[in-house]
DNA sequence: ATGGCTTATTGTATAAGA
């Protein structure tokens, strides 16, 4: 069941006037830990869509309240432990839909709703912990129905932005060392060719778009000081349809908060639109 | 050197993440 908290303007974001917008995405690895970090980043950011993904908690321990006193209206996909996704905007959340129609799956990974005429699909891919595990053809399984899902929102939607956790680092460029990493999660082929079909139903890596460098990357494990070392992989990406592609201005990791005491493992990934 | 950490669980060790 989905919750809304009532929709509140922010007296200095009128909705119509913003010239631009802000869309971003941040696996926030438990928001019943998370939340200050979220609530500090919302409220010096401002963005006009945040996705979050791994909240782990029911839809009954989702803090809209906390939310809500920041200016914010919230949408969650949740259960207890894992998983569990959530689309947050200080403007109204429109034809809200959670999960994959097409798959059937306990676990809650999907969430969109429209946001000033974007279609905004908020995503917590499958991570599929190792090649021999049976959550590998889960994850590719899972990705063919996201595939299948999106390609019917497109019909729908012109505007679609795709943002979350892929839990797939695109190209060598996306890794910190491809080699060590060969054979594993995150890098196989199947993986990025499931990638490769998403883009091919026309949509952009909008970050690709303005930067071409190796060694950029959303999550950095917990161990072996991998965050300073810069041992990480770029597995958290906003997509964006045809319609959207002329209207990107920038996008950036934002590692502010991967610097924060007690932080996330991912930090967040922020996309300007222009917003016509 | 394949771990090292972090989170959640009706826990006190295990599972999962990436």
């Amino acid at each position: 069941m989905v919750m809304r908290a009532p929709f509140k303007r922010q007296r200095n974001q009128p909705t119509l006037w913003r010239i631009s917008l802000k869309l971003a995405t941040w696996n926030v690895n438990s928001l019943t830990v998370r939340l200050p970090h979220v609530l500090d980043w919302l409220t010096a950011n401002q963005p006009d869509v945040l996705c979050l993904q791994e909240t782990k908690q029911e839809d009954s321990k989702f803090p809209y309240a906390a939310l809500q006193e920041a200016g914010f209206n919230a949408v969650h996909n949740g259960q207890k432990t894992y998983n569990g996704v959530a689309i947050i905007s200080p403007h109204p959340l429109q034809d809200v839909h959670l999960d994959l129609p097409n798959f059937v799956d306990a676990q809650k990974r999907i969430i969109a709703a429209t946001v000033l005429g974007v279609r905004v699909i908020c995503a917590y891919v499958v991570n599929g912990q190792a090649l021999d595990s049976e959550k590998y053809p889960y994850k590719l399984q899972w990705l063919e129905a996201l595939h299948a899902w999106v390609t019917d929102e497109l019909t729908q939607h012109e505007k679609l932005a795709l943002l979350g956790d892929y839990n797939i680092a695109p190209d060598d460029r996306d890794c910190h060392d491809p080699v060590a990493w060969e054979g594993q999660v995150l890098v196989s082929p199947a993986e990025r060719a499931a990638f490769e079909r998403l883009l091919a139903l026309g949509l952009h890596d909008s970050y690709r778009l303005f930067h071409e460098e190796a060694g950029q990357f959303s999550w950095w494990d917990y161990r072996m000081a991998a965050f300073r070392r810069n041992m990480g992989m770029r597995i958290d990406h906003i997509l964006v349809s045809e319609a959207l592609k002329p209207l990107c201005l920038d996008c950036v990791i934002d590692k502010a908060p991967r610097k924060l005491e007690r932080p996330s493992d991912h930090t967040p990934v922020v996309l300007t639109l222009a917003n016509a």
